[in-house]
RNA sequence: GCACCGUUAGCUCAGUCGGUCAGAGCGGCGUCCUCUUAAGUCGAUGGUCCUCGGUUCGAGUCCGAGACGGUGUACCA
């Protein structure tokens, strides 16, 4: 044998191929082909640099399951494109002094060139970017409906201000008081802002999260549930002397009102510099400038010695009458229900450290159990200590003590029952450039009035370099012919908005655009995306777990109210890859341990690059690419491709009377790859096919021989199989057995079921659980002549000498246990 | 602190209903081939299935406790 027979040419074999694939159009989604539908869907990536490793995992992974749907008989639609608006082209046209889009298309071609190498069974017909006007006007559009609908307003409040970025953010993209895209410490600033009213839809964000669970990773669900981080309880009015408003609480434990001993409002809430008295209010000045210096991150760290002041009012417990004092503590967010609270220092251990602290009362109003030790009880019990002249609840358990107090309180006029929500409205106005204008204008006279929509898009203002510097207000507020129009309504003077959508508006809707991405009349066909939608597969990353994936899921639930949908859930199902690590660590500039994609790529070729990731493990594991091996990857599909040399039957070979016990492998190993395809685990389908490899390879060197029918279809097989990891080793495989190309569209291969039941099988028979026989049995064969059978072996008869049998276990065909003694 | 997940060969992972169940690939080692340094062949090696206890005729598998590792989350009333 040759070297140019024993192995392929990798580099000249992927150009090749590319040429080959180009002219086919193998991938391009036709909706009038008749076939069923599927939708498969990565999330697409912001254009920085070229591609790295983590694309090519979460690529590979993904363009696994689409490439298995086409052999499949499925008419799949798989696009890709660019989430190209964002801060990093901003930062390097502020560097290079240049336009952001100069930055940001050039990566685009780049990594779109990266992508046709690799290989992957994208339809670029379809592919778009965010930051073509053609897109972003119709994300404008969608920003006008929603306030059609009420669902995008403008409020003044405290927001998340990021003094890198100079922009605010997102209450889901503060990660640890963090700025979660560059790490800097978040500060808090008043600020006029636009707002999505996600809140209004957190109740069926949250129930809806039931109908995903059995086929969304439990991770993301469970995040998205603490992130809406819905409770119920009551709202409870608290009488406060001096003051004709009562002060309003939410709780979850109604049903420990006895045991409420004093109140604490968030100092940094209205109530309290409107509650406190002139005699107190020099303490509570001095405690709120305290507060205020404090950072997110040492409000937010729990171990932290409680601290608080009176506010010099007392409000009444309206179950017992008493008088308790009202505090102000920083341990009470502002932001989350009403800003304060009735402490119960018996059954919460925040309450019970402050009562501690500051010498307050304790009243229990939970029986703890005899073996209990600790401070505070949340747990289950009786009620105690909880009666007054019109009602009792002691006795009760927690959840019928909460009915009956509420009920009360209903009934008194003093509260209600109540759910509520940790969400918060969606902050979406950014003070950067390149993102989408929002199209509204101010006008003095009409105050905020919607752009026409014939006047779509509002194209971003020619802008680069130190233009784009961050100032603090948007640099479109600069750009004054831009920003200067007449007022749509009036005619008069009036401003553009000059901030920008926070880049998650344009990925919320991206996926109905890839079903009619040239359409220039609306922003999505509705026909056309309720035919291919809900996508059937979401591939990507566990970081948009809260963010994206919620993001999404309320765009959808609006624009099904919308009439434009018939489904709410843009996702069926979902799946999460993991991470490609090196040495145990994070790849970094920083840690010098970065592997280079490009690198590996012509080191060991696409296939085995791409068999290497899909091979790893588990898609959801992160990979250490420190202990793969590549060229291994390289070694096997070698040997695969050699198979292909050496089957000598014609193409179009019946199988049917090839060797049976190759037969039995090939059908075996296809059937266990639908489910393992189906189930996303790839590594055991690709583990599977190797084993298919050496068992041809055993048939062909020392079995039934090349000429075997069942030979040809083993490797076809094989080739098939690996057209899902490996294309372009497939594609030469596949030609090399003088088929046509392409090899991703010859079909999966049809399994013989009768091929798949064993005429025979072994039955083990043990003597004290130890194996002492192995039979040849029927598959079908009966309890009794199992047992006949085993009983009268004479390795059996010879184990059992002189013992008295006692048991017998008998499980048909598979095994008999004999216990004896 | 709480919740969840995991622990099987040097590495990455399979192991379905409790019974042919001690497995695959890779790596390493050795062998052979007109002999290497990304070629091929053949072969052998390699495991306290994290630990302890329980259920069972029988436990990698089920149950309990613990150890270790990982992930998420954390003053949300």
């Amino acid at each position: 044998m040759t070297q140019e027979d024993a192995s392929y040419d990798i580099e000249a074999t992927q150009q090749k191929w590319r040429k080959v694939w180009d002219g086919l159009d193998t991938f391009v989604a036709d909706e009038s082909s008749g076939r069923e539908k599927r939708y498969a869907l990565t999330m697409f990536p912001y254009p920085s640099g070229d591609l790295h490793m983590g694309h090519a995992e979460v690529t590979a992974l993904h363009d696994v399951i689409a490439r298995y749907w086409w052999q499949r008989g499925y008419e799949v639609l798989n696009p890709m494109g660019w989430d190209s608006f964002g801060l990093p082209a901003e930062n390097a046209a502020i560097k290079n002094d240049e336009h952001p889009a100069t930055y940001t298309y050039a990566n685009i071609e780049t990594q779109f060139a990266s992508f046709k190498n690799y290989g992957l069974s994208f339809d670029w017909t379809r592919r778009l970017h965010t930051s073509d006007p053609e897109y972003y006007r119709w994300t404008q559009w969608l920003f006008l409906k929603f306030r059609e609908r009420g669902l995008a307003y403008r409020k003044n409040s405290p927001v998340n201000w990021c003094p890198n970025d100079q922009t605010v953010l997102a209450n889901e993209q503060v990660v640890d008081g963090k700025c979660e895209r560059c790490g800097a410490e978040v500060t808090k600033r008043e600020l006029t802002q636009w707002y999505f009213k996600i809140t209004e839809y957190a109740q069926e964000l949250v129930d809806d999260l039931d109908v995903l669970a059995p086929t969304w990773p439990e991770r993301v669900i469970t995040a998205q549930r603490n992130w809406i981080g819905r409770s119920e309880g009551a709202h409870v009015d608290f009488a406060v002397e001096g003051r004709d408003q009562p002060m309003t609480v939410y709780t979850t434990r109604p049903d420990t009102l006895f045991g409420t001993t004093f109140m604490v409002v968030a100092p940094d809430a209205a109530l309290a510099a409107e509650l406190v008295t002139d005699e107190q209010r020099p303490a509570y000045d001095t405690y709120l400038q305290q507060v205020r210096k404090e950072s997110e991150i040492e409000r937010m760290s729990t171990d932290r010695p409680k601290t608080g002041v009176f506010l010099g009012v007392h409000a009444i417990n309206p179950a017992t009458g008493a008088r308790i004092p009202v505090w102000a503590a920083d341990y009470v967010l502002a932001e989350y229900g009403t800003g304060a609270i009735m402490a119960v220092p018996s059954g919460d251990h925040r309450d019970w450290e402050f009562a501690k602290k500051f010498d307050l009362p304790i009243v229990p109003t939970v029986q703890v159990p005899d073996d209990w030790e600790g401070e505070a009880y949340n747990g289950e019990g009786p009620a105690i200590n909880s009666a007054n002249d019109e009602i009792s609840l002691n006795g009760m358990a927690v959840a019928e003590a909460k009915r009956a107090i509420t009920a009360w309180l209903e009934e008194k006029g003093l509260g209600k029952g109540a759910v509520n929500f940790r969400l918060r409205d969606w902050l979406l106005s950014r003070q950067r450039y390149w993102g989408v204008p929002i199209p509204v204008i101010h006008c003095e006279k009409c105050g905020e009035v919607d752009v026409p929509e014939d006047q779509l898009p509002v194209e971003l203002p020619e802008l680069r370099g130190a233009d784009l510097k961050p100032k603090g207000v948007s640099p479109l507020a600069a750009a004054e012919e831009w920003v200067n129009v007449d007022c749509p309504q009036c005619g008069g003077p009036a401003k553009r908005d000059s901030d920008t959508m926070d880049t998650f508006v344009d990925s919320s809707w991206y996926m109905f655009r890839y079903c009619s991405p040239t359409d220039a009349t609306q922003a999505f066909d509705p026909v056309l995306v309720n035919s291919w939608m809900p996508c059937d597969i979401y591939v990507g990353g566990v970081e948009h777990a809260v963010l994206h994936l919620l993001y999404a899921r309320f765009f959808t639930k609006v624009l099904a109210d919308m009439g434009m949908l018939d489904f709410r859930e843009p996702f069926a199902s979902q799946l999460n890859q993991g991470i490609v690590i090196n040495q145990g660590k994070k790849m970094s500039k920083s840690l010098g341990n970065g592997v280079s994609l490009g690198d590996q790529l012509a080191d060991f070729g696409v296939d085995a690059v791409r068999l290497t990731l899909v091979f790893a493990g588990p898609p959801e594991d992160d990979i250490d690419w420190a202990d793969m091996s590549p060229g291994g990857s390289v070694r096997f599909l070698q040997r695969a491709w050699r198979l292909s040399g050496d089957v000598t039957s014609a193409p179009g070979t019946q199988a049917a009377d090839g060797d049976v016990a190759l037969r039995r492998v090939t059908h075996r190993t296809v059937r266990d790859a639908e489910e393992l395809v189906e189930g996303y685990r790839f590594n055991v389908m690709v583990a599977r096919v190797m084993e298919l490899v050496n068992a041809t390879r055993k048939a062909i060197d020392s079995g039934c021989g090349p000429a075997d029918p069942a030979v040809r279809e083993a490797v076809e097989a094989v080739s098939i199989l690996l057209s899902l990891v490996a294309p372009y080793t497939a594609e030469e495989m596949w030609e090399r057995l003088g088929n046509q190309p392409s090899v991703a569209r010859a079909g999966w291969p049809k399994v013989d079921e009768a091929l798949l039941v064993q005429d025979s099988v072994v039955a083990v028979v043990q003597v004290q659980g130890k194996v002492k026989a192995r039979l040849d049995v029927s598959p079908a064969i009966s309890e009794g002549d199992l047992e006949a059978a085993a009983m009268a072996d004479p390795a059996i008869v010879k184990a059992l000498d002189g013992k008295q049998v006692r048991k017998v276990i008998v499980r048909a065909p598979k095994l008999v246990n004999i216990v004896a003694g």
